[in-house]
DNA sequence: ATTAATGATACCATATTAGTATCATTTGTC
DNA sequence: GACAAATGATACTAATATGGTATCATTAAT
């Protein structure tokens, strides 16, 4: 069971290296580099690329660079392009059977827990990490 | 994405609920309490029992009653037993092009939120929720 | 003997994750 | 302009984990 996927992993690994080098930096030479498989790596950086976090460029010499800067891309971030709504437990009960939602000791606990670790989910950022 | 799954949820639930009731407690009962399928509840109720952390009574009558103390069953417990080993993440890439798992700034940061939550999960159990 | 319970085990369905394949489009270079 | 080198878009496939079902065996109270 992982918090975390390899869509995310390797989008971070990559945006790391991106944020490292100035210039623009194509997939070839991320997929040498992180040893990932190239139509995944690429996949995963149009993904980037749509939500804006990547900026790409067409044609020879082309590929990507930072659309923002490394202090904005937080792990969070991240994780929510590529695992949607994040979540350590939802109730997984029925409301007919479990109406007090509010009063559920269990769900409360780990809410807590869960809001922690978005918080510093949030503080990791690309910049942190170079 | 979740960090429990249905498993570790019922599971809980249901020890929840034979923890407030003193006597031996049937499936059948719990099923009318917690709306979940039958067949799932038993799989998870013997699982409980293999564990050591439920006793069984079969025949007439019989049911689960806990073998151990609320106390001592911690919601990383029960996640261990239905989810195996629980990671925020662990290293995707090959050791060829990460060597250097202890430099890691990802991993790093990770293994300190991660311990951060298992120490928590240990410390909620089942007679803290109850 | 019957019935009401659990034990054990094998199987199936669905969703998610991980990855592949293919063709279209853009752009720099000769 | 032709060509090659890059990304864009999209559809498909494979593997794995999760969430169950189904069935028969075993035990024990009445």
């Amino acid at each position: 069971m992982k918090l975390i996927t390899r869509n995310s992993d390797y989008a971070l690994r990559a945006l790391c290296y991106i944020s490292k080098h100035k210039t623009v930096v194509a997939v070839d030479e991320l997929v040498k580099k992180l040893g990932v498989p190239r139509p995944f790596m690429r996949k995963i950086l149009q993904k980037l690329n749509k939500r804006n976090i990547l900026e790409s460029f067409k044609g020879q010499g082309g590929g990507f660079k930072l659309k923002v800067s490394a202090e904005e891309i937080s792990i969070i971030k991240i994780m929510h392009i590529f695992q949607g709504q994040v979540e350590l437990n939802g109730c997984f009960l029925k409301k007919a059977v479990c109406p007090n939602r509010g009063k559920c000791a269990l769900r409360k606990k780990l809410r807590l827990i869960e809001e922690n670790v978005f918080k510093q989910l949030k503080d990791i950022t690309i910049a942190s990490l170079v």
